[in-house]
DNA sequence: GAATCAGCCCAGAGACTCTC
DNA sequence: GAGAGTCTCTGGGCTGATTC
């Protein structure tokens, strides 16, 4: 494996002007941190350290939320997207057992007899003319969904897209704006296409992976629902603010 | 009747292009 | 390079149709 990880250079530019020259950054995961040496937009001395830690391997997906002072809380996705869990790194922070329990025993249910929350939604003149995309309010509500935030959607080549959840304050309204053009111009999405999107992680920013489940004569026959399902593929590395 | 959703419309911010 | 004008993108308010 290359031990280096290169920082965004659009992130570099808007976010870290003033700490160009800074050469420590700490990540942060699971409870534990670890101090990495940063040199020319890229995390060098300690990452080797951080990717052995996580046992990071080629494809996996890594979620950085940049918390200020060149600190960054990162969150590790292996290759079918799924969240990873380190309960060994866990044991060593101050959590307690019980935690740990019943983390594993989510992610043991979650992986096993659960399956994730996904809707599934037609596309309509209007979400092409607009470029937005409605999430069930239902499925909003049900998901912690119903409010504005960042998410990032992961396509089914293991492509990453930024986007916006936006919550309309006049009708409660909640839908995907910001970035839903790209995404759509990125996968060839048109009118009458049918789109799953499988809710994959839940955190402050929510991480959906996306389906192209039926196109044009098909996705009549597919109301727009939700509901769970289990399985997703993918693949690759983003930087949050 | 209330809740939900799709569609229409408008305003503001930022990007882009053109001219000087 | 700076400034002005135009265009594009995005967010949000409002309305009507549909569903529960």
């Amino acid at each position: 494996m290359h031990y280096l990880q290169s920082i965004p250079l659009s992130f570099f530019k808007d976010y870290l002007k003033g700490q160009i020259n800074c050469e420590s950054a700490v990540l942060r995961s699971y409870g534990r941190t670890w101090s990495v040496k940063s040199r020319d937009r890229r995390f060098e001395d300690g990452w080797q350290d951080f990717a052995r830690d996580h046992d990071l391997h080629v494809g996996d997906f890594l979620v950085f939320r940049y918390g200020g002072n060149m600190v960054f809380d990162v969150v590790v996705f292996d290759t079918s997207a799924c969240q990873r869990q380190y309960p060994l790194l866990a044991t060593q922070t101050q959590q307690t057992a019980k935690e740990i329990g019943k983390q594993h025993e989510k992610r043991t249910s979650t992986s096993v007899t659960l399956e994730s929350p996904h809707f599934v939604s037609n596309l309509t003149l209007e979400s092409m003319k607009s470029f937005r995309l409605n999430i069930p309010r239902k499925f909003a509500r049900s998901n912690d969904l119903d409010r504005s935030c960042e998410t990032v959607l992961v396509d089914e080549q293991g492509r990453s897209w930024m986007a916006s959840i936006r919550l309309k304050d006049s009708d409660g309204q909640v839908y995907i704006g910001r970035g839903w053009r790209n995404i759509c111009i990125g996968n060839s999405l048109g009118l009458k296409d049918c789109v799953k999107l499988e809710l994959i992680g839940n955190g402050i920013t929510p991480i959906f992976k996306l389906y192209k489940v039926a196109s044009n004569s098909d996705a009549k026959k597919l109301p727009n629902c939700f509901g769970s399902n289990a399985g997703c593929s993918g693949g690759s590395t983003i930087i949050l603010e």
